[in-house]
DNA sequence: CCTACCGATCGGTAGG
DNA sequence: CCTACCGATCGGTAGG
């Protein structure tokens, strides 16, 4: 009769660093992090239920039967990948490093560093995406607590700094903020290449622009 | 030995039309209005790949055998989806009905119009994020070249009406206005039931607010 | 439109 | 006793 096998089915953590992991060490944590690195390329292009195991396990380079020393199942890469390498991890540290002694400086700055970050890393609206859709959301809570007081913090900024607001509640400021990429980037998508470039180009910073002054001329 | 069926593998046209479609009258059009409405279903809330045949095919009241009457693949179903119940039959006519003698009015009348049918309609956004995540938008093109002229149309009503606009390019301006509903909608379901309702309630008409005249008190 | 299947592939686990 | 896998196969399901 054989042994059991202590299979380690590590759980991933349900408190969300908001530091990046530290740089893997041990061969079983390089081996987790090419997977992670793997199974986020897939998903990112194939969606969820669109990459199998066999796929991750051959983009990683490695057995399909070694995946499970690292993960439990399919899900729990996935719900890893958005606690460890999700892309607020990057937008946070651009956000808060903003400087600025006005609204509007300081909004300019934060979101042209945003922008910059996210357009090297275009996975990280696939990543919420894939959350939102084939997930219905059911992780995002488990991110939220960590990344709302952060936000929240940042968007204390804008009434610290000098420049009056109009009359507006600060969460929907903050939250028109964010939308603000979301606009951008899935309309981006949507026309693709589809258009002549004079909609495309610097049209980043005219969505900005709306958003600090709006489209209407002043009377 | 079987004598081979013929199958009839429908192409779905590939230009789409603006107008709903018909009433189905024939017993195999009924059916194929079933189907579309069983797929829409759970597409919508599993997404592409997360959804079977089978699981269709149930949701529809026939046999898997049986959606192969009407469509070649599972992709042609969705595809059919996306040209004949897509999001912008439902946006088109409401933005085409806005009213309004200042650009002011008329933004607020035709925002106002596609959040009261979008709100019904939740759907909507997650056909699209679909599209956009396991499909890599490729079926986009052949929504944009009938949604872009009555768009560009309503663009120009912008300019038609009396209200200086401030020195932003037209498409920017269209592209900003229907990238709000995507701020909003996709801030809404990250948010979900987390928050106080002093986030959401009228969070809609702040964006539009923004929109118009931004975030900044007018110096 | 159904029953009965196919080639293949799915997510996950066996013993070694 | 642990880790990091392997080749092979499990029970079921995929699109057609």
């Amino acid at each position: 009769m054989p042994a059991k096998r202590s299979l380690s089915k590590q759980k991933t953590s349900l408190t969300m660093a908001i530091t990046p992991p530290a740089e893997p060490t041990t061969k079983g944590e390089r081996t987790r992090a090419v997977l992670l690195d793997a199974a986020k390329r897939l998903f990112v292009s194939q969606g969820f239920h669109g990459t199998s195991m066999r796929a991750i396990a051959d983009e990683a380079g490695l057995a399909l039967g070694g995946i499970y020393n690292h993960f439990g199942s399919k899900e729990d890469i996935f719900v890893a990948i958005l606690a460890e390498r999700h892309p607020f991890l990057i937008v946070l540290p651009a956000i808060q490093s903003a400087q600025g002694a006005t609204v509007e400086v300081l909004v300019r700055d934060a979101a042209g560093r945003m922008i910059a970050e996210l357009s090297q890393n275009q996975e990280f609206l696939n990543l919420l995406l894939i959350e939102l859709v084939e997930f219905e959301a059911k992780h995002i809570p488990m991110m939220f607590d960590t990344l709302f007081p952060p936000l929240m913090e940042f968007a204390q900024r804008f009434q610290a700094v000098h420049g009056p607001l109009r009359e507006i509640p600060l969460p929907i400021i903050l939250r028109s903020f964010i939308g603000l990429f979301f606009s951008y980037f899935i309309t981006d998508l949507l026309i693709g290449n589809l258009l002549p470039a004079e909609m495309k180009s610097g049209a980043f910073d005219y969505f900005i622009d709306i958003y600090l002054h709006g489209i209407l001329a002043g009377e």
